[in-house]
DNA sequence: GAAACTCCAGTTTTT
DNA sequence: CTGGAGTTTC
């Protein structure tokens, strides 16, 4: 699927090469199935592929099941995060959890710690990066007890305290946060030889993609998976590697080798999407990365239009040169698809956006606020994760007053103490009647109603149809007149009952769903999976408009354009002034070379000699990769060489598009 | 309980 | 300069 990738695999794949898209890794990786299950006769239910990301993995499935003729029935194609899932579902009794245990989303973990760190006396805003921090030590695969060793300063001691009080309160709550869903079926194997075996039993083959994005604790995985059989294949490129802040180790490309010496290493070296003079750039840029894997793109394509090198007065020229071409190259064909604009941040695609607007130019941003993280899903998920788990205290503290139960901090507070007392959840200890001791009666009555209302729907739950109990429960609260209440307009409140419906769409068809064995799934796995899915990606797969595509370099990894701009290629910001103080340089350049090879036939690179930053004008210089494009294949405009002409066409443009636009209102 | 005010930071992000 | 978060105020 990327530009070029490497490989390593078993016997001869006889399936044909798939031009279309990069170098054809994940076309490699569906092949390389359909010849398991067509050509070596292998049990599709003992294949398992993974992928960091659901797009990829639906991709993964639907091209497979394309290629393959037969029943593909127990082919399990997935994420890392929903493989990990379903290992600790097989043995959650042995990992210390309770039926229904909830999944902590980033946004739980972070208000768990915020709160944590309160307790511990810790500066607020630190959340943030503690939790950051604690996620870095989990995919270090380090435990509390080894964290708290291993401090040496203030920082990483009261690092490791909250990281102790947070894996604590996970566990009281009988919830697990994303790390853990990698890290529990390590530590679970590391444990229990039988649980490895029967799932070395059950992975007679694997695959997985992008597997210079693994994390260590990742990485152990795949490697206990395989085991001593090693029947896998992996897809990577270390050149595509941007994900080192958050935990990705490339070398495990390399240490692959070392832990399984069998395996052959296949370069993927032909491109089938850019012309050569793109992937010319794309070698120049990133052979200035030292390397282990050593490899040259190349295509069959035509050289193509040069790449352009655009100076910029200032940020406001740059973003209206940026509109106008795609006006202008639009009207001679072609679909506002075709083009993309690449930024390093996103507070960058404002200008543009405003650009674009002025022109009546249709858009998309990517990026942004996820489904999942919009208040109205996050109060559905936190009445069905308490339904689920009566113990999830985060979820309780959710929804206590959503809406409006007039149940105080006081009254909470006094709750808390009972509970802690007690060692029960807050839900559990506002049903008891020894809180009366804490407990005047009109406040105790109202956590009993809330309490009893839940039992209530629990059991509706267990015997009715989950769309309809759920419509039910909603109504019972009132939650469509609370959310007008809390929408700014009506239009805003009709989205988010819009958003309402088609969580509860989605957890109908879950629900529906039935497995291989023919059982449906109860509600506690429907929600665990919903957790995991991003809904806006699907959104987003049958959203087919017409709309120039937005979005980072990080966003527009995996993806192709036609026509792509990259934006303020400028020291500074790419490289980032933080990379270059952190000395990263070299992961900028990937993610310069990870930009460069989306086009496929056009490329064009912009700056400006001054831009507005935090309200006053700064000069700028020219990003230093400028130097390490092949001068042969660049033109430049605007530095005072060729700019006149093109320009006044530019300026005509945006003040008929101005005339135009007013018209229209 | 909402408006007004102050203060602060200001790459990248999936699950 | 901006937007968001958090705090104060009526």
């Amino acid at each position: 699927m990327e530009g070029s990738g490497k490989a390593r695999r078993l016997p001869r794949c006889p399936y044909p090469s798939t031009p279309g898209g990069g170098s054809g890794k994940i076309s490699l990786i569906t092949r390389k199935i359909a010849w398991l299950i067509e050509g070596a006769n292998y049990d599709p239910a003992k294949i398992i592929a993974v992928t960091f990301t659901n797009k990829a993995a639906r991709e993964m499935a639907e091209r497979t099941r394309k290629l393959v003729g037969s029943d593909t029935r127990g082919l399990t194609i997935s994420t890392f995060h929903n493989l990990g899932l379903n290992i600790i579902r097989s043995e959650q009794k042995r990992l210390g959890l309770r039926g229904g245990f909830s999944i902590l989303d980033s946004d739980d973990s972070r208000k768990l710690i915020n709160e944590l760190m309160q307790r511990e006396g810790g500066d607020d805003d630190m959340a943030d990066t503690v939790q950051h921090a604690i996620s870095n030590l989990k995919n270090d695969m380090l435990s509390v007890e080894q964290a708290l060793a291993m401090a040496k300063s203030p920082r990483e001691m009261l690092i490791a305290q909250v990281y102790e009080g947070y894996e604590r309160a996970k566990s009281a709550y009988n919830a697990v946060d994303f790390d853990d869903l990698i890290l529990k079926p390590v530590q679970l194997f590391d444990q229990h030889r039988d649980a490895l075996e029967k799932w070395q039993n059950r992975t007679r083959y694997l695959l997985v993609d992008e597997y210079q994005d693994t994390n260590l604790s990742q990485y152990r995985l795949v490697k206990m998976l395989a085991g001593v059989r090693a029947a896998l294949t992996v897809v990577g490129d270390d050149d595509q590697s941007i994900y080192a802040w958050r935990g990705a180790r490339p070398e495990n490309l390399v240490q692959l080798q070392e832990d399984f010496p069998q395996l052959k290493v296949v370069a993927l070296e032909q491109n089938y999407r850019s012309t050569q003079r793109i992937l010319r750039a794309a070698n120049a840029v990133i052979a200035h990365n030292p390397h282990v894997f050593e490899k040259k793109l190349w295509s069959d394509l035509a050289p193509g239009d040069p790449i352009r090198l655009v100076c910029c007065k200032d940020e406001q020229h740059e973003a209206d040169r940026i509109a106008g071409e795609i006006v202008s190259q639009k009207a001679r064909g072609g679909k506002w698809n075709d083009f993309a604009v690449l930024y390093r941040g996103n507070f960058q695609s404002r200008l543009i956006e405003e650009k674009l607007r002025e022109r009546q130019v249709p858009y998309k941003v990517s990026g942004g606020q996820s489904f999942f993280a919009r208040a109205e899903i996050k109060d559905l998920m936190a009445y069905l994760r308490l339904l689920a788990n009566p113990d999830d205290d985060t979820a309780f503290l959710r929804v206590i007053n959503v809406p409006r139960r007039e149940i105080g901090p006081t009254t909470l507070e006094k709750l808390a103490q009972y509970a802690g007392t007690r060692h029960v959840s807050l839900a559990t200890a506002a049903g008891e009647l020894g809180l009366a001791e804490f407990l005047g009666g009109q406040y105790r009555e109202k956590l009993h109603r809330f309490v009893h209302w839940l039992d209530d729907v629990r059991q509706r739950l267990a015997k009715l149809p989950a769309k309809q109990v759920l419509n039910e429960m909603l109504d019972e609260l009132g939650y469509e007149a609370w959310l007008r209440s809390q929408s700014a307009s009506p239009a805003a409140w009709q989205k988010r009952m819009d958003n309402v419906q088609s969580l509860l769409d989605s957890i109908h068809r879950m629900s529906e769903k039935e497995d291989d064995q023919g059982a449906k799934p109860d509600i506690g796995e429907v929600i665990a999976k919903l957790v995991l899915l991003d809904m806006l990606d699907q959104q987003e797969e049958n959203d087919d408009s017409d709309r120039v595509q937005l979005m980072t370099l990080h966003a527009a990894k995996g993806l192709e354009f036609p026509q792509v701009w990259i934006l303020a290629f400028e020291e500074e910001v790419l490289p980032h002034r933080n990379s270059i103080e952190a000395n990263t340089i070299e992961e900028e350049r990937r993610l310069l070379y990870v930009g460069i090879t989306r086009a496929r036939r056009q490329l064009t690179f912009t700056y400006a000699q001054k831009r507005k930053q935090y309200g006053e004008m700064n000069s700028c210089t020219p990003s230093r990769f400028v130097a390490e494009l092949p001068a042969a294949d660049i033109v430049r405009e605007g530095d005072g060489t060729t700019a006149s002409a093109e320009q006044k066409t530019q300026s005509r443009d945006a003040a008929l598009a101005a005339l135009d636009a007013l018209f229209k209102k």
